[in-house]
DNA sequence: TGAAAAAAGCAACATTGTTGCAAAAGATAA
DNA sequence: TTATCTTTTGCAACAATGTTGCTTTTTTCA
């Protein structure tokens, strides 16, 4: 048996460690909800799922694959990052927001969302500006009524204008 | 000179004719409306233009860049087609709904829509069971109230359910 | 009808998304 | 800790969807 010197990654003996004794220090801390919430989810951890998590967790709004691709800092296959955000919206962890412009985009979902079933009754902001989506989670969906026949299930809004960040002040 | 055996087919002598006489067959006052239609917006009559607003007329949903190349017949080029959308885009002939399913689809504007700028109030239907995609003219979008900071431009609703043509009838 | 302008068609390319399979990494239990 | 099984990743190849430049055809208009 070869001494301390170590020539392989320790394997998930530290993720272990990080779960069970809850460290201090910002880094594990951060790495620490993260697995948390793979676990809570029954999804193995992985290098690219702690990342892309973790981008979304960075982020204040949404993101689409490319700008996952691109943050990512080229460590991951494009297949594989699109994988992963189908798990994660197969598991509840992330939603999508319907585009005009054909890129499909993600954010987490804040409210009780489980597997098989979203439950984002927020609205979702587009600025016209920097072109940023948000999720208003204070903002509910309203009441649409509809011609006799139809039937509603979700009801999706998409706001565009100016956010909050773009808006200039008044002189 | 050739005697009367057409060689080529007889340019726009027909399209000028049906526009200026209003003749009495429904064919002709179809393609009598396509021209008047497209007239309106100042884009010379062409054959694909002509097929693809026939086709928006036609249908009472919305239709995707797809369904469009399957509908004209094999007949146009896919580039064709792109570049027709965009055009009647622009001109405020047919207006883009954003969908989850990065497929845009496109419908036609009811409202004054004019060049540069849509006024679609209505909301969108997408139907669970048979896919379609619907304008309810008649249904306004709602007032959103946002939070402080942001300012709204337009809004989009798009909802999800089943149609009136879907829709199961009592037993 | 003929010339200028606009649009269509073609080819080539770019981007985005999907699938099958072998290799690597993670989970599990002795 | 290690052996083993399972899951995930990366790769390659492919499919679908959009885009751009250029030539040919069609439309428009005088």
């Amino acid at each position: 048996m070869p001494e301390n010197g170590l020539k392989k990654k320790p394997k998930n003996l530290f993720n272990n460690f990080i779960v069970n004794i809850m460290p201090k220090e910002t880094i594990i801390k951060n790495n620490n909800k993260l697995i948390k919430l793979l676990k809570q989810n029954s999804l193995s951890i992985t290098d690219s799922r702690k990342k892309i998590l973790q981008l979304f967790l960075d982020q204040d709004g949404a993101l689409a694959h490319g700008d996952i691709e691109k943050r990512a800092g080229e460590k991951f296959d494009r297949v594989t990052i699109y994988r992963t955000l189908q798990v994660f919206v197969d598991k509840g962890i992330i939603h999508t927001i319907p585009t005009a412009d054909n890129s499909i985009r993600y954010a987490l979902c804040k409210d009780e969302c489980g597997e098989g079933h979203h439950h984002d009754h927020h609205i979702h902001f587009v600025c016209d500006n920097c072109n940023t989506t948000y999720c208003l989670d204070d903002v509910v969906t309203p009441e649409i009524k509809l011609p006799k026949g139809y039937s509603a299930g979700h009801v999706e809004v998409v706001v565009e204008g100016i956010c909050k960040n773009c808006k200039t002040p008044v002189p």
